[in-house]
DNA sequence: TGTACATCAGTGAACGCGCGTTCACTGATGTAC
DNA sequence: TGTACATCAGTGAACGCGCGTTCACTGATGTAC
């Protein structure tokens, strides 16, 4: 593949890129990412980037982006599961399964995960945002996980299992606590622990977040 | 100060290299800084930093070393305010005062606090924690802050506001929200949010996460 | 169907940068006698 | 009290590095006539 039939035109440069940069920050994170290192692996000049990117930091932007679909595509799949239950627990534990599902993917994809949150690729979103956010209003391009968030929480007040008085603000609780499992898991006291502890872990901070959400 | 007497041998480079550092990241963060412009502030040679550090990630250690000390000392000050109250009360309020004196820090020094938790300062701790623990143990040189909270709830335990059965691992619940919520406000969505908005946020996420611990 | 030409996606060489770290060194300090 | 000398804390110049970005360019593509 490598070897055969190299045009001038590459055909699809900036997916390669994209590509490349996954690669490489699966590996050790964003700080692995140059723009150089990129086109290296796809065998092309460093210049030829700016091609398809303004800068590094856009490229980021839309490796963040797509690190963001590959989550929130593992945390939907572990939400089918309960997909036939009785809609309250359905609807709880799809909450739970949000929960789960982002802590799980931190642990399984840790490069990627600090890709997709940290670093430079935040001040270009803004910077994109502002630029074209098309004829929608915007609400929409929120991050793909935090969407899931928030519909599973809509779920949980049409199932009553959440009252309408408390659900404004709750995304913010659950996100907090699951993202901050996330890092202390990965970077905090927990770091390194064995799986087991960390399974029982996430799951206790992800219940005692939904009862403390649900009960004020 | 800068004019006068400049003796060959500083005095207390160490210190002075660290406090400059101090100054440093509490603008812009951990990537602002590097050995070389750390060295300049002070006015020394780049070179002179390795009479007292082995390398900068030691240097960056001491610097969160010391920015815990900061955030544990605000936190301090903060619990005392409800010195005296019924027990009961008395250790809910300290516990909700570590979380919000955690956050309030986050969002007042959002450059020490990434310095404190993130980056190259993290191995080196790992490698120092290593080397020379102690005879102690080992288990007091957790941070700081980290060392607030445990005993915040120990005090929920003996006051009986928090069954002694659910006291195991309730410190990881309690740091992954305020942590997560510190991230949420600095990163995420609700990145230059107003302040009353962000206020209220944090006290939901305190009390919504205390409530889940205690009643899981 | 064939050719002129604008457009586009690449090249490759160079820019300036700041960084961490090492080296042989020198100036100051303090201790032994 | 004075001097020799080991020790220590600095100097300053240099190392090699990889980075992001720009530039004038060239090779390929596809469209108008």
């Amino acid at each position: 593949m490598a070897t055969s039939s190299r045009p001038y035109h590459h055909g699809d440069l900036r997916s390669a890129l994209v590509e490349a940069a996954l690669e490489l920050s699966r590996g050790s994170g964003q700080s692995s990412v140059s723009l150089r290192e990129v086109t290296r692996q796809v065998g092309v000049s460093p210049a030829a980037a700016y091609r398809h990117f303004r800068d590094r930091t856009e490229l980021m932007a839309a490796v963040a982006r797509e690190i963001q679909e590959k989550m929130a595509t593992r945390m939907r799949r572990r939400m089918r599961a309960s997909a036939d239950a009785p809609p309250e627990q359905r609807a709880l534990q799809r909450l739970r399964g949000v929960g789960l599902g982002y802590i799980a993917f931190a642990v399984d994809e840790p490069g990627w995960f600090e890709t997709a949150f940290f670093g430079s690729a935040r001040e270009s979103e803004l910077r994109e945002r502002a630029d074209g956010p098309g004829p929608g209003g915007g609400a929409e391009d929120a991050p793909p996980p935090f969407v899931l968030l928030t519909s599973a929480l809509d779920e949980c007040v049409q199932a009553g299992v959440l009252s309408a008085q408390r659900r404004p603000g709750a995304e913010f609780v659950c996100w907090s606590a699951v993202h901050g499992c996330a890092e202390l898991v990965l970077h905090g006291p927990l770091r390194g622990a064995p799986r087991k502890t960390v399974r029982e872990i996430a799951e206790r901070v992800v219940d005692d977040v939904i009862t403390g959400v649900r009960r004020g």
